[in-house]
DNA sequence: CACGTTTGTAGGAAATTCCTACAGCAAAGC
DNA sequence: GCTTTGCTGTAGGAATTTCCTACAAACGTG
């Protein structure tokens, strides 16, 4: 997955603490990326950037202060080899994008997005790459997610559902009748599978399709 | 701390995709959440509440099709018992808290709060207690987690310090010449002084402190 | 039918979490 | 001054989790 062996330098401009806050501890999860800055404002952005020297700027659209775009602008003047990813507030189109990549934006994600997108995106485009995918295929919303769904086997379906309900490993495994072993191993292709690293993602995706545990 | 011990059924409505995500998956990551439904519009909102059944509605004041506060009071008047913990845009004034809390509305969180006060609001509401704890001392924004950084001892900061720039625990132990036991039961203390629960918390935490690992 | 893939099963090593222990020292009292 | 109490540095044990490997039976498909 990920070529570059170094890791990624971030530095994140979100205005909403609270948005901020909770995309961060997401994205601080993964141990390639290093946070090394944080602002709320485009002109904190600028001021910051000098020092902080990321790889990578994740920047909303919409700032308190200023449009992100004019400040990723910006940034690019001064700092061309940094990968700015913009979060825009609407689904993006084609006239949009163009408009973003010329200047010299990497990819663009909306809020309307998954956030894994975000966190596929934000791999895709460390190493400098442009990352156009998420417009290509509008069609499927989550059609890969239920793929992902159909392509779980029996048992591994049952033992989803019983994690995505917090029930512990043990009492799945006698439920079950199989050894802790056996549900660990299930749990592991399960994750393996749909490509999450975490409990929530699981219990999300389970909710999703319906097969929550609806109590 | 929660005096309740059956699980808290949440309901989130969260128009953007993304912050929703992010919201959730760290909500999630406790297991007295119960996850009974989300969606992005009021309307939706209203429509699943009868089957969903949860025990608190965490809302955004802003939503695509509605005013959050319009949808919380529909809400309320068919289903009373249930606890809206509001998300505003804005700080919350004194004013404008007395309409909520008129209106029917247990708590309000502003987006520019950090997603702790969230997640204290929400397990504080699920009783149906109402919260107004927040806005009583507006001078101190991170006042006490300052307090809470100067509450570690030399040998803890040190050893925050290094788990925060994700050394290994191993790479701790070796560098500080104790053992990797001594390492956790440090690790341990930290978490349990400043109230984290995971390592993202820590990070952040760090970072903002200026004490990360700014390589 | 033979060969590659998926499924159900499980074990081992290393790491992590959670809890407990304990000696030393410092501050707080009495 | 002496005792109690609490924090700090240190560490061990049990249970659990993660990560990786293994392997036989079933399945599918040229």
């Amino acid at each position: 997955m990920s070529q570059s062996n170094r890791k990624l330098r971030l530095y994140v401009t979100i205005g909403q603490r609270l948005f901020r806050d909770s995309l961060l501890f997401q994205l601080l999860l993964h141990n390639e990326i290093d946070l090394v800055g944080e602002s709320e404002s485009g002109i904190d952005t600028l001021k910051n950037l000098e020092s902080a020297r990321p790889g990578v700027l994740i920047i909303e659209e919409n700032l308190p202060d200023n449009d992100g775009l004019t400040i990723a602008e910006h940034a690019l003047s001064e700092h061309p080899t940094i990968a700015v990813l913009l979060i825009s507030d609407t689904p993006v189109n084609a006239n949009r994008l163009a408009i973003y990549l010329e200047a010299g934006i990497k990819a663009v994600v909306s809020k309307h997005q998954p956030i894994q997108d975000l966190v596929k995106t934000l791999f895709y485009i460390r190493n400098g790459q442009v990352y156009v995918g998420a417009w290509q295929k509008p069609d499927a919303p989550s059609q890969g997610m239920l793929n992902a769904y159909n392509a779980l086997s029996g048992r591994e379906r049952e033992v989803a559902r019983l994690i995505a309900s917090r029930t512990p490993i043990k009492d799945i495994a006698e439920q079950l009748g199989v050894s802790c072993k056996t549900v660990h191993s299930y749990k592991d292709r399960i994750f393996v599978k749909l490509g999450f690293e975490r409990l929530p993602e699981l219990i999300l995706f389970m909710k999703r399709h319906h097969n929550g545990a609806a109590a």
